[in-house]
DNA sequence: GGTGGGGGCGTACGGCGTAAGGTGGAGAGG
DNA sequence: CCTCTCCACCTTACGCCGTACGCCCCCACC
């Protein structure tokens, strides 16, 4: 006991981002300042500094610090003990071998997605403080594009095209993936990686490649901005108003 | 020429909350300080607090500005040249003479609801500091309600009965009403007014107290906290999952 | 022509994010 | 074993924020 009693971890920049969602949690949002996330790491404000850049970029973390916890709420268990699900745990559910997106007809996309939103939400429940977080322009990190990965693979299997898939996720939006009411707001480009572990890591990521390489027709790794707000806000709309409109004549009829 | 000259305008409310949507505008939201806006108004900073309570208050009034000018994009001619507060146009579209609601079936309510949607949208465009002030706790101020009351009649002249437009109003949501991710978060009880005054208000919104009325079977005016968010949260799913599948199918077959 | 008070002002305080430079101690090199 | 280096953390300080508290001027009204 005197071993590890002894031992000082070092405030690593997860440490940081865990107490900060703790605070968060315990005292709300505002209580958050650098001087309180300081203290209950027993250090001082500009200590925190050499972990992450600013409050924005804190916050920032912060965000995807809570994406990661609703990934890991989602997925059904981690590919850490490497029992994967039948369900989801293929290596790239909704690809042929050759990569191409293919549907399966006794997949049931909706009830798969929903599922998976409510537990997003669920989520987000237990973190009040976080859905505004999300909505910040800075606010998506790695965590996010795996779980919009998630998303995209099951539209993929549920018979989307990936040109529609991806109006789907820009309808569902804030509301639906439990955050975020623009996605994939323009100028966030992805930030400074070698080129070989980009390469490696969009191997992980075969929908969300997929989709970007046949919507957008230029390099996919280029820039992530080429969405027409007004046109997926269209699409949402009108995909919600069908919706309500079945409901009404349900109830009319 | 006396009449003209400056009456010193002597810094009213109205005038501290279009400065400050100016300044949004201008600089964005977090050049929005009390003393810039102080500044602003040729004024000392303390002096702003005889006219809001604080910066949340200044904040929340900002917010149901805005919404006001969204009311004004919304509604086709102000009532301003007329003395007093006529109602706009007809007394009560979509309601009979007994009060109850009706339905008028050449009445095309969807793209009634899309146009306004859409002419919200506009607006915030022009303000995009806004949405995040709008989903803020506080923001519902007197714009906000006579703007549900609009959609709202829309609604149900369209043939959806209160409880369904009750859900329909959660569904649309920030997304389509143009803001607001929760509506109507319990515990924000109408403010300090004489019954008088309270009841002169309810007669200008019919469908709103009709609705209260049919959905709560308590008083209208008691509180608005009887929503059931995860039921109202799924329903909004259900909705645009519907819409989503309708699209789906089109493309796929 | 006082005079009361409503409306605006001056001062000050504590807290915030963070720029700039200092420091102790663990590990590497001689 | 000593010394040098450099990482991880600390100290100090600055300018901004919201706002509590109290003063004072000016104008309306008796």
């Amino acid at each position: 006991m005197s071993v590890e009693a002894k031992k000082r971890v070092p405030l690593s920049r997860e440490r940081v981002l865990a107490a900060a969602v703790e605070i968060a949690d315990a005292e709300g949002i505002d209580a958050l300042t650098m001087r309180a996330l300081a203290e209950r790491l027993g250090v001082e404000a500009m200590s925190l500094y050499y972990h992450v850049a600013n409050k924005a970029a804190l916050l920032d973390g912060v965000a995807d610090a809570v994406v990661g916890e609703i990934l890991a709420a989602v997925t059904p268990t981690s590919a850490k003990d490497g029992a994967d699900g039948e369900e989801s745990g293929d290596p790239a559910p909704g690809l042929t071998a050759s990569g191409a997106p293919s549907s399966d007809p006794s997949f049931d996309w909706r009830a798969t997605l929903r599922t998976r939103v409510l537990a997003a939400r669920a989520v987000l429940l237990r973190h009040p403080w976080a859905p505004p977080l999300l909505t910040r322009p800075g606010a998506f990190g790695p965590a996010a594009v795996f779980y919009f990965e998630g998303v995209l693979a099951i539209l993929v299997r549920g018979g989307f095209s990936y040109d529609l898939a991806h109006h789907a996720i820009h309808a569902l939006g804030s509301r639906a993936i439990g955050f975020s009411q623009e996605l994939f707001t323009p100028g966030d480009a992805t930030p400074d990686e070698s080129d070989e572990v980009l390469e490696e890591l969009a191997a992980q990521l075969p929908h969300l490649m997929g989709m970007l390489s046949e919507i957008s027709h230029d390099d996919p790794a280029s820039n992530l901005g080429w969405c027409d707000d007004q046109a997926e806000f269209e699409f949402g709309i009108d995909a919600l108003l069908d919706g309500l409109e079945a409901a009404r004549r349900r109830t009319s009829v």
